[in-house]
RNA sequence: GGAGGCGUCGCCUAGUCCGGUCUAUGGCGCCGCACUGCUAAUGCGGUUUGGGCUUUACCGUCCAUCGAGGGUUCAAAUCCCUCCGCCUCCGCCA
């Protein structure tokens, strides 16, 4: 959630905000008036209770005829702070839930748009020139069937649609980026973490994952657990309720683990293949930092990631995420996006977002510096979402016969191999 | 899954049986001041978090906060209910 006091004292600035996000601006003027409701509920309360505690401590004392005296008076106002707490209450929750549907403050020079709108800020690498090499290139599906790396048959037998197996060689292949990717962010002071997969509606609402994005997340309803679309979740709320030393910071995680995600409003998008599943494997980083340090923190993030793409030597390109396409909790987004031969064009492969306090107000995490209390700022980014990753080292290192480059990076976990050749029988 | 115990403002802890004197005790740690060649020791003071009001800030002040939420009561750390978490034992299971 934003700062209460930001809205308070500069909504214009809310507004825009929400106007480049194409969200509702009425939102903000609805909080307004919900948080001057809050506040004179809570001051009317503080006054009865107050009348009420000092009375309380004369009842005791009072001889028998004052007392009874004192107790109709009592019994009158036991009512009044009552009502007078249930209007607070009402208050403070219509203002909450108000507040969790607004949006984070989009960084103002976010591109303002939907999904096509971004702009790129940098591209890396080289892509392959197939015809000049003389073959068509496979898309990933035929390269990893071959290769027995990949069983999609399978997986919809077993799971559905959008499930998959890895098998063999590729499931060697998830196992080597996993470990050059918890290598590199290890290497870089990352604390290499495992966390759940399943977390409370608190963590999920807290990372904000419930709102615009609750339809893209499972949730096993008899228990009132939500399986994790990443582990930007387990991770943010790993300190949730703390309150971290200034000299602790920056906080560095590197979180493994499965993410689920429903890619409800997907159909008929990326269907062949692994590029859009419901269960993959990702390797994800997440800092948490002094605020004035944030946006310093976002671009070593993304120097992270350009640092893992250009190590499994893929072509890419860096975007500024436009702001219809942000997300909630993001105030701006640097996508990486490899190039795909067979579909022509480039496709997401991590993301890094930058949180500021949004996601650190919803769960409580704040930094003290001296007497100074306030909330931290929370970034993450993807460093190896394992298909997608598959996807794009299978197609861009794809040799005529079949075959596939191994990158050096990945070469020391897969037993040496410098190609993966395909299986013959 | 069954039985029992526990949860107090950084850590430890008193208080809960028997409601008001709790404005939550004491110790440790930490911060400030005093004293002191330095350090240590000692003395005095301070030290939960959140939200209001006031304020450049400081200070001050009010309310809430004893795992969370409800209830009983004029009044709840204390009594009742539900939930969460931790510990011990039993059962089951990778």
């Amino acid at each position: 959630m934003i700062d209460l006091r930001l809205l308070r004292e500069d909504p214009d600035r809310v507004r825009a905000s929400q106007r480049a996000r194409g969200e509702d601006v009425g939102l903000v003027d609805a909080l307004l008036s919900a948080d001057e409701r809050r506040r004179s509920s809570g001051a009317r309360f503080d006054e009865l209770r107050n009348e009420q505690k000092s009375l309380g401590k004369l009842i005791p004392k009072a001889g028998p005829e004052e007392r009874a005296e004192l107790l109709r008076k009592a019994e009158q106002l036991k009512a009044d702070v009552k009502a007078a707490e249930a209007a607070q209450n009402e208050a403070d929750e219509s203002a909450r839930q108000l507040l969790l549907q607004l949006g984070n403050i989009v960084h103002p020079d976010v591109p303002v748009g939907g999904e096509e709108d971004f702009a790129v800020l940098e591209t890396h690498g080289t892509i392959r020139d197939f015809a000049a090499e003389g073959f068509e290139p496979k898309d990933h599906l035929e390269l990893g069937e071959a290769l027995g790396a990949i069983d999609v048959e399978r997986g919809a037998k077993v799971s559905g649609s959008r499930f998959y197996y890895l098998t063999g060689v590729g499931a060697l292949l998830e196992l080597a980026l996993v470990n050059a990717a918890i290598a590199q962010a290890t290497e870089a002071g990352f604390i290499p973490m495992l966390t759940p997969a399943l977390v409370r509606p608190r963590a999920m609402e807290g990372t904000g994952f419930l709102g615009q994005a609750a339809e893209n997340v499972y949730h096993l309803e008899k228990d009132d657990f939500y399986l994790v679309g990443t582990s930007e979740v387990p991770l943010a709320a790993y300190h949730m309720d703390e309150i971290i030393e200034a000299d602790k910071l920056p906080l560095r995680y590197a979180g493994f683990s499965p993410c689920f995600r429903r890619e409800a409003g997907t159909y008929g998008k990326d269907t062949r293949g692994i590029f859009r599943v419901h269960q993959f494997d990702k390797v994800e980083m997440f800092s948490y930092v002094a605020p004035e340090d944030a946006e310093a923190e976002h671009q070593r993030l993304l120097a992270w990631e350009k640092q893992w793409l250009n190590s499994l030597e893929l072509p890419f390109q860096v975007i500024d995420v436009a702001t219809g396409d942000l997300g909630a909790s993001a105030s701006r987004k640097f996508d990486c996006e490899a190039w795909i031969p067979t579909q022509g064009k480039y496709r997401e492969l991590t993301s890094a977002s930058n949180c500021d306090g949004f996601q650190a107000r919803r769960l409580s995490v704040r930094v003290r510096e001296g007497k100074k209390i306030q909330p931290l700022s929370t970034l993450n980014g993807t460093l190896c979402a394992v298909p997608r990753t598959i996807v794009a080292l299978l197609e861009n290192h794809q040799q005529a016969d079949g075959s596939v480059h191994v990158p050096a990076v990945l070469r020391p976990y897969l037993g040496g191999r410098e190609v993966l050749e395909p299986i013959t029988k």
